[in-house]
RNA sequence: GGCCUCAUGGCGGAAUUGGUAGACGCAAAGGACUUAAAAUCCUUUGGGAUUUAUUCCCGUCCCGGUUCGAGUCCGGGUGAGGCCA
């Protein structure tokens, strides 16, 4: 009847066709109203996955869907491109860094084009390109003038495999977010971006992100971690003539439950220890002990509780002649707060516990709104009234707080302090490839600034990776200079930034890629903010934090948010396989054979294991080029987004990818079988139609308003449902009557419209065969024909006592008594009728009518 | 431990935001075409009962509530996941 679709040649006819055409390349265009969608730029780590597919076939449908609704779309493309992998591979494989990236590149771009995205290639950019990282050396400055960036001695997170420091925000779990090695402490001095200075600003424009998943503006809040609280300062009672300190600030969250403390603990690094210990070797060697522990919040919680108490007692503020025993506890962080706290055992239960094991008194100060007992147990710490109190008797929580921050800003031992939990962000990485800070050490000691005209500091492209540590650091000269102003003898500062610098601001580049500025206002005001960003929910807090930081140190006028609308789409998973020796198995190395598994390579039993997100190590992967060479892109992308919902994970099946292969084919059967009604007239209003082609009307202009709602609403999954419908009816329905033929045609051109966002090449090749020698990408998405939807008849569905139990075909808007009369004559629901009094009757016009009968 | 999400057939998931629960797809079973297979097409598919009907009962994790009406709202519980610990 028709041949088959290949799409084999046709999408490579069509990627050519878009090519050559420039189609996708966007300009600045004021008459038009702009769209900026970005997808997570990838790793180029030497394939895409299917996670890429997924991806980038999301942010392709809006792409293609907002150019047919008429907008000036911008959807480019890049490369983050610096980091530690490719140092790792240039050790095994002998390949300069350099030369692994940009070969990587090639590869994944060529993979890109195949799967048919609209992508503006000609704002390409890569963060190792020096073009790139000369700017963001320049926009370093920039933000060290402006003092957003500052170096300092500090304790830092080093993780021991990757041979580097992390920021707080990649350690998870206690180990390296990359390497997944334990992270270590270590004082080292280190690059700073202020990023604590916009605290509250990242914290309180998040409430401005209305098109940002809650989840993620929640883990940003949680991660900010703001508290309210104040900052005490307590008198210091000692005979200890070492102590030079007279007084101890502690910062507490809850200053109402300041007549419950009963003792204090300090960091073990905190400044007073150190006075304390001076003197006491005895107390010296336990606090070692306690400092050499790890230290992040997470082991802290975990740890055994551990105290050492110093004999010295510090005196209750409100409380005459009330001393409280001070210890140094391993619990307490110190670059949270004032690294001290006072404990009330009664209404905190890590208080509690340590109270108990080192047989310090419980006073309870809050009797709560329960009446729950204290029982020395368990912390109370629900809400309630203030009791043991004094002054604040009676009180509530909230009220108390105030009364009390009041009373010691009365007596200036107090006031109210905020604290944040963010830290500042640490940038520095000894590593080689990454982008080099523009900073140098004169030998007198001065820091300067290397000036605008020696920009870019280049990474030498003669490095040995021989030998450990950082090349930069080890190369025989780069490092050697001179200083610009006085000609002394000058280092170069050897640690590169982290990478996630490079990923901060590449959505303001790419407005402007080939600037000599980092970003050219004209071109940013115009394309700014992200309208849409879709990537993974793991970027929650590091990147995206980062990103609106930038942004805001910017300082533009016409964004202070780098994204309007924010989607975390799921992850692409499949089951895991183990064979007899207990090694991971590729998906392509098993055949099944009666209901069991076997290895094709070693021919041994493999054991099908659960279903977790695909990942290399084990091996649970499907290479999307060998999908897209089997079954095409635009199956491809059709399995990305039928079925499950794009903010949910999916699961690969084969079966799953032959069924959107079976529908693009019998999309283009349908189609192409009827290609010959492709060229009629148009429809026109007050047509008169066949009952089918009214049906027709009905299912094209029904399904074409959910598809476009599903595609606004990024539920695609429905979208692509709704796409079923449209083709199941068209399969059905046969040209018999006057003007079926104009239906038809009209409908077709429809659902080639429709489909072109999600399977563009197909969408292509069946707009040809309408003779026309112009692409569909421009043009314009269908309008709901609301006459067709609104029908004149409708179901009314009947239920007595709120249970269905009929439904009739009526005349719209019938009025409720003729409905009444109606259903008399349906046999079941005169007989539930019958001898029954009618308490009333609820009547949703042309929907429902529920009779309530007397029971 | 705290905060936050979620729970619907054999499976992935729909449900106009309080109005016909199970759209659409997958899987399965039966049938048509074929020498046969593949492909394609048609039919059935939440559970149960019977008088097989415009039939009845049960059914969206469990218990309770609000409502004429609850998958949807409220309270409590169980379970799973995420983030922070």
């Amino acid at each position: 009847m028709s041949e088959k679709y290949n799409p084999k040649v046709i999408e490579k006819k069509w990627q050519t066709f878009w090519d050559d055409q420039k189609l996708f390349e966007s300009k600045v265009n004021k008459n038009k109203k702009k769209y900026y969608i970005l997808e997570m730029f990838p790793y180029p780590s030497g394939k895409i996955h299917m996670g890429h597919v997924r991806n980038y076939t999301l942010g392709d449908v809006i792409a293609r869907y907002k150019r047919a609704k008429g907008f000036n779309v911008m959807h480019p493309m890049g490369w983050d491109a610096f980091g530690l992998p490719a140092e790792n591979a240039a050790k095994e494989n002998n390949i300069s860094p350099k030369k692994w990236t940009y070969e990587n590149i090639s590869t994944m771009k060529g993979q890109l084009k195949k799967m048919g995205l609209s992508l503006d290639w000609s704002r390409e950019l890569a963060t190792c390109d020096e073009t790139y990282y000369h700017q963001q050396q320049r926009l370093f400055l920039n933000f060290y003038r402006q003092n957003l960036i500052h170096k300092k001695q500090s304790l830092v997170n080093w993780d021991p495999v990757e041979n580097t420091v992390l920021a707080n925000e990649q350690v998870i779990d206690g180990k390296g977010w990359r390497s997944g090695a334990d992270v270590e402490q270590k004082n080292l001095s280190q690059w700073f971006f202020k990023i604590t200075d916009y605290a509250e600003n990242l914290l309180s424009s998040l409430d401005k992100l209305d098109q940002w998943p809650e989840k993620v503006k929640t883990m940003q809040k949680n991660w900010i971690g703001k508290s309210i609280g104040c900052e005490i300062n307590f008198e210091i009672l000692s005979n200890n003539s070492e102590l030079k300190s007279n007084n101890l600030k502690i910062f507490t969250t809850r200053p109402d439950t300041i007549f419950g403390a009963t003792f204090c603990a300090l960091s073990p690094f905190h400044p007073l220890v150190d006075e304390i210990t001076r003197t006491d070797t005895q107390l010296n060697n336990q606090v070692s002990k306690l400092r050499s522990q790890k230290i992040s919040e997470e082991s802290i919680s975990k740890n055994e509780k551990i105290g050492i108490n110093t004999g010295l007692f510090i005196r209750h503020p409100f409380i005459n002649n009330k001393k409280l025993p001070v210890y140094i506890a391993n619990f307490i962080l110190m670059d949270y707060g004032s690294g001290a706290i006072y404990g009330c055992p009664a209404h905190d239960q890590r208080d509690l516990d340590f109270a108990n094991k080192y047989g310090i008194e419980t006073i309870q100060v809050i009797s709560p709104n329960s009446n729950e007992k204290f029982d020395k147990k368990n912390a109370i710490t629900e809400e309630g009234k203030l009791i043991n109190s004094d002054f604040i008797n009676g009180l509530s929580v909230a009220d108390a707080k105030r009364e009390v921050i009041n009373r010691l800003v009365q007596l200036k031992i107090g006031e109210e302090k905020i604290n944040y939990r963010l830290r500042d962000w640490g940038i520095s990485r000894q590593r080689y490839w990454g982008c080099p800070i523009p900073i140098i050490y004169r030998e007198d000691g001065e820091i300067i600034e290397v000036p605008e005209e020696d920009l870019p500091i280049k990474l030498p492209d003669d490095i040995d990776l021989s030998i450990p540590g950082n090349p930069l650091d080890n190369h025989p000269t780069w490092k050697f200079t001179k200083c610009p102003k006085t000609g002394m003898d000058a280092i170069r500062e050897t640690d590169t930034l982290d990478t996630f610098v490079d990923s901060a601001w590449y959505f303001l580049r790419f407005c402007s890629p080939v600037s000599n500025f980092a970003y050219d206002n004209q071109e940013s005001n115009y394309w700014m903010p992200v309208d849409q960003y879709v990537g993974g929910v793991e970027h929650a807090i590091l990147h995206l934090l980062y990103a609106r930081f930038f942004t805001k140190a910017l300082g533009e006028e016409y964004f202070n948010e780098p994204f309007e609308s924010l989607f975390t789409q799921g992850m692409v998973c499949h089951h895991t396989y183990k064979n007899e020796s207990g090694n991971w198995v590729f998906p392509d190395d098993i055949k099944k054979d009666n209901n069991k598994f076997l290895q094709i390579s070693t021919g041994e039993n493999v054991s099908e294991g659960s279903i977790e997100s695909m990942s290399k190590s084990k091996k649970n992967v499907i290479d999307p080029e060998t999908i897209i060479k089997s079954y095409g892109a635009d199956a491809a992308r059709w399995f990305m987004l039928s079925d499950s919902p794009p903010e949910k994970d999916i699961n690969w099946s084969e079966s799953g990818i032959q069924g959107s292969w079976k529908i693009c084919q019998k999309i283009w059967v349908i189609i192409n079988s009827n290609k010959q009604y492709l060229s009629l007239a148009n429809y026109k209003e007050n047509m008169k139609l066949s009952d089918s082609a009214e049906e027709l009307m009905y299912l094209i202009n029904q399904n074409l308003a959910a598809i476009t709602k599903g595609i606004e609403r990024f539920q695609m999954n429905v979208a692509i449902a709704k796409i079923y419908e449209i083709v199941n009816g068209l399969a059905k329905f046969q040209v018999k009557e006057r003007n079926d033929d104009i239906v038809l045609c009209h409908t077709l051109k429809i659902l080639i419209r429709i489909i072109e966002p999600m399977v563009p090449h197909l969408a292509e090749e069946c707009w040809a065969l309408i003779n026309t020698n112009q692409s569909i990408t421009f043009e314009p998405w269908p309008d709901v024909n609301l006459a067709y939807i609104e029908r004149n008849d409708v179901t009314i569905v009947i239920q007595i006592n709120g249970k269905r139990r009929a439904e009739i075909n009526t005349r719209k808007n019938t009025p409720e008594e003729m409905i009444m009369n109606k259903i008399r004559s349906i046999k079941n629901i005169n007989d539930a009728l019958s001898d029954k009094n009618i308490l009333k009757s609820i009547y949703v016009p042309n929907k429902v009518l529920n009779i309530v009968l007397k029971s």
